[in-house]
DNA sequence: TAAAAAAATCGACTGTGGTCAATTTTTTTT
DNA sequence: AAAAAAAATTGACCACAGTCGATTTTTTTA
């Protein structure tokens, strides 16, 4: 049973988050000020700063929210007979439209997810927990299958694709990489990393 | 031949420089106002301006210069004969090191560098790719030595271990991986990568 | 060398993110 | 129901990043 109170505080965090995306999305996150954010949702600019710590705070909600939808809704979708690659492109590049549909929330976005400020702390940790446990079941789908090897760690393999996600999205940003190829480039790391970058057939030579 | 002008403009920026050194380290980043560096640097708050676009620059620029050092340093002592592994962990260890020694400076260098502003543009892409082109040597002696697969593009090849670092530098980041843990790591992805997450069929190799 | 042009310097000014003490609203106590 | 306590709201206020037109310094022209 919820309070007046609470009740309040979800709805008007609703309304800061709903303010937020009709001005960020119509003119930009830096262009809109926590006053004119503050007008849109009715309310006092200081009582903004009782629901969000800091002007990206409210962007990151927003955008966690978001994504947090997408990937429920990606789970559910996947088809579990794909291979492992097949599986791991459809679920990155779903991520990947959504984070450069809007290239500045994007940037922001990860730049604080990746790179966090110390106060943040635990949230983070386990949002990123939380994410690699969504891709545990198929990874361990693909060892069964014997795709991968099943002496690893779950955390190992899931990070290791991860990282190569992360690479691509900065030469994305760095203008690297454009659009258009970011299926391709992902595609051939997923391939370099299942095979590794040994040398294969002739066994090498101890020197 | 340097005009006077030419040559106060060099000295001028040395000096914001320097300012910015000895305040960032003594009081922080954040605790540092454009006019305080204004100040120690002797000259007019709108003349940093003319040297640098934003607060943010005159902290990348200090770091750069500082990295590039290292770099360069680095290149020279790393001997030719160890594995591909020992030498790419003493390099990202530097790196590392560099980086976390102080966290703030650390944190805002990569947000900027891995997700940059747009308008930085074709600056980062060069360094990006000085960068990969300084580890090339490493990479195509191990070809040779048939520690890597020879029919890959150097450039993925520098590409795929990057990220690892990548990764390895976000979970710290995150609070992930603790500082004493932060070699294990690298030296645990290092050999998945080389290796691969394939499989290997349980039938011997043919030698 | 004097005058004109170009470049560099400056600090008052502006807009904004974030704070905080005073005020209002809700809940609890008597 | 009234009083007291607790929580939420507010906008004036502050500090600071970044701008810009006025001023000074350097270079070029005549």
């Amino acid at each position: 049973m919820y309070s007046i109170r609470e009740q309040n505080k979800i709805q008007k965090r609703k309304c800061i988050l709903d303010a937020a995306v009709q001005l960020f999305t119509r003119n930009g996150y830096e262009q809109t000020s926590i006053e004119e954010l503050a007008r849109q949702a009715g309310i006092g600019k200081g009582t903004i700063y009782s629901y969000f710590q800091t002007k990206k705070d409210i962007l990151r909600a927003f955008c966690e929210d978001e994504l947090e939808y997408i990937r429920s809704e990606l789970t559910a979708k996947t088809s579990a007979d794909a291979s492992l690659k097949e599986q791991l492109l459809v679920i990155y590049l779903a991520e990947f439209r959504y984070v450069s549909r809007n290239k500045e929330f994007g940037r922001l976005l990860l730049q604080e997810k990746i790179f966090p400020q110390e106060h943040h702390g635990m949230e983070d940790f386990n949002i990123q927990n939380q994410y690699f446990e969504l891709l545990y079941p198929i990874y361990e789908q693909a060892q069964k299958r014997g795709e991968l090897r099943d002496d690893m760690e779950l955390l190992h393999i899931s990070g290791h694709f991860y990282a190569l996600y992360l690479l691509v999205l900065s030469c994305w940003f760095n203008g690297m990489i454009p659009t258009e190829e970011i299926e391709q480039s992902l595609s051939t790391l997923i391939d370099q990393t299942i095979t590794g970058l040994q040398k294969r057939s002739p066994a090498p030579e101890k020197v």
